[in-house]
DNA sequence: GATCGCAGGGTAACCGGTTACAATGGCAAA
DNA sequence: TTTGCCATTGTAACCGGTTACCCTGCGATC
């Protein structure tokens, strides 16, 4: 492995020349600069970052610290994360937060020295432990996570007004009971969402206390709402769940049990997932550009590096746009094939 | 930021043996190491990684190349090697071949001096290219892909003999006239799909052309394959697409255009993406352990950076099992709800 | 012709760890 | 009491870049 002082030998020059040459600065004339490229091509020199890191003090990377994701939201985060680091010559630090708070802190600890900056999507642990790992001297950018008390820049997704939106919609398609399938009772997106229905029953409806079934994300429980709802206990001609994993569970159900959908009954989920679309009847559901999410908080964290004083906590806040399918009547009954991410290289 | 003498000079040591406290070499006695240990809590102290990296000449990371990938694909690669990385201290430099060769050169280039080791999956460009960016002292692993002529380990899937079986499975269930839609040309899991669907239909059916229409593994090519089926110009009781994209695009045409599946044409895939399972009828494919593909990988890399010789060229093939569903009469006219990954954390 | 200014380039001191080698001191053996 | 050995600990030389500072030699100026 060739170092900085065998191209410096090779060119017949100083290393001081040579790493000028090799960082483009100014004062080195032309030939110089020819005959120190040509010994680092020969050479094939590549210069030791671990060295570079010591004295230029930055790392050109950046940690990104995620919680167990599966599917699609993890790859489109990373995607959009990829998107704009890969224009600025940055390269990405993966550290997973295996659920436990423990873990966290060792992920966060693992990244000091490796990293210029921090991109955290918090689990549901009670957020403001956080701080406590955090350095407060690494610029860090929060995911999906409203900072809260921690005076730290986020990008957030809407859930409050994307769900107040879709409640809305259901309530102008004509339903009278809208029920609500809630998420996880500590997950910070669910209860937006849930809050936004609450909220737009109240407003628009005038119902004061609407129907919220327990959930947990899961298809599983979505299928046990579907179960409530059929044995007729809860009367509702449309259903919100909270997202659209639980009204896959809960459509399946309902079709086992011969109730239609839309005819009987109206369901919209939450997120679009791939799978959405492909339903029959398609799903109506609220869409999260989750590649921006990803995109959005690079940008910002870049910014920050550069050395712009990003308003502290400053955030985005990036709403959610409502995509009406075949389980409000808004589609054909059978199979839409709208146009659908092609899965790239992978077979 | 705490350097290794401040810890020392808090505790009262040299830097010689802070180090060695923290590094948890025998020669130190109690007293001493415990008063290290206590100073680098107190001064919150994190090694430099890269003046670690200098004098150790490793970086306790390894670099994942891969192609453009979208989707539950990509993510549970990761999380494949993920898991395997994280039990073993390491860390994962993330870095993308966006497509072009010269995009290859410049991520591998970037990860020299980074990472102790790399995990490579190639795009579907000519692989030999590669041999000229790898360097040669960096323990490589090369995923998803036959290194051929390349002298280094890998972990591929068994496309063939899984093609081979699905083939004789459609055949098995009584299948007269299976036609193959195939992938890109010049993709390898493609063409050694084709391969086995050749051999099967040529082996066990006695057909030594078998019908194979062009496909591109997107849902179009499928429905572009449906259409020429519907026109009669091929008769065919069963399709064998190259990947489940396909066979979605497929069977949504034909659905279009008044055709059953099974009934009047059974249908199969490859891949089992979490959409085959809620198709409607639900889709007969070939499952791949993704997630294994990525941690039985890392795992060889690790055994060859422990300096156990791994036969060079060694190689681990994995084996895709077949689901059989509904598109080929095994399953329920109705929408299946077989336990399905939960989105995790995520809404 | 002597002085000055400045551009090009060299020397060496860093960055923050690791570790070879040297030094110290305590205790047992002679 | 002296010598020798071993366990601990300290000193300083690295690892491979970067850059402050100094030196050289040239043409321009007086």
């Amino acid at each position: 492995m060739a170092t900085l002082r065998d191209v410096a030998r090779e060119a017949g020059v100083s290393v001081a020349t040579a790493s000028r040459a090799i960082n483009g600065h100014s004062n080195v004339t032309g030939p110089t600069k020819a005959a120190v490229l040509a010994a680092v091509k020969k050479l094939n020199f590549v210069p030791h970052s671990g060295a570079r890191s010591l004295t230029r003090r930055k790392t050109d990377t950046v940690g990104v610290i995620l919680p167990d994701l599966f599917g699609e939201f993890f790859s489109e985060i990373i995607r959009g994360i990829d998107l704009v680091a890969h224009e600025s010559g940055m390269h990405l630090l993966l550290g997973n937060m295996h659920g436990s708070t423990h873990e966290t802190a060792a992920a966060i600890a693992a990244m000091r020295g490796r990293v210029d900056g921090l991109l955290v999507m918090p689990p549901d642990v009670k957020p403001e432990l956080l701080s406590g790992y955090l350095d407060p001297a690494l610029p860090t950018v929060l995911l999906n996570y409203d900072a809260g008390s921690l005076d730290l820049p986020f990008v957030a997704v809407d859930n409050y007004h994307g769900a107040y939106a879709m409640t809305e919609a259901l309530l102008a398609r004509g339903a009278k009971q809208v029920v609500h399938i809630a998420g996880p009772k500590h997950n910070r997106d669910a209860r937006d969402r849930q809050r936004g229905f609450a909220d737009a029953m109240a407003k628009i409806a005038q119902v004061q206390s609407p129907a919220i079934l327990p959930g947990d994300f899961s298809e599983e429980s979505g299928a046990q709402a579907a179960r409530l709802l059929v044995q007729g206990r809860l009367p509702a001609d449309a259903v919100f769940a909270a997202n659209d994993q639980m009204a896959v569970g809960l459509i399946a159900e309902l079709a086992a049990s011969g109730m239609s959908v839309p005819g009987d009954i109206m369901v919209a989920g939450f997120d679009d997932i791939p799978l959405a679309r492909h339903l029959n009847p398609s799903l109506t559901t609220m869409q999260v550009n989750i590649d921006r999410l990803g995109s959005t908080a690079m940008m910002m964290l870049l910014r920050i590096l550069r050395g712009e004083t990003l308003a502290a906590a400053s955030a985005t806040i990036l709403t959610p746009t409502l995509v009406a399918r075949g389980t409000t009547g808004g589609g054909a009954g059978s199979i839409m094939v709208e146009k659908a991410p092609v899965l790239g290289a992978r077979a």
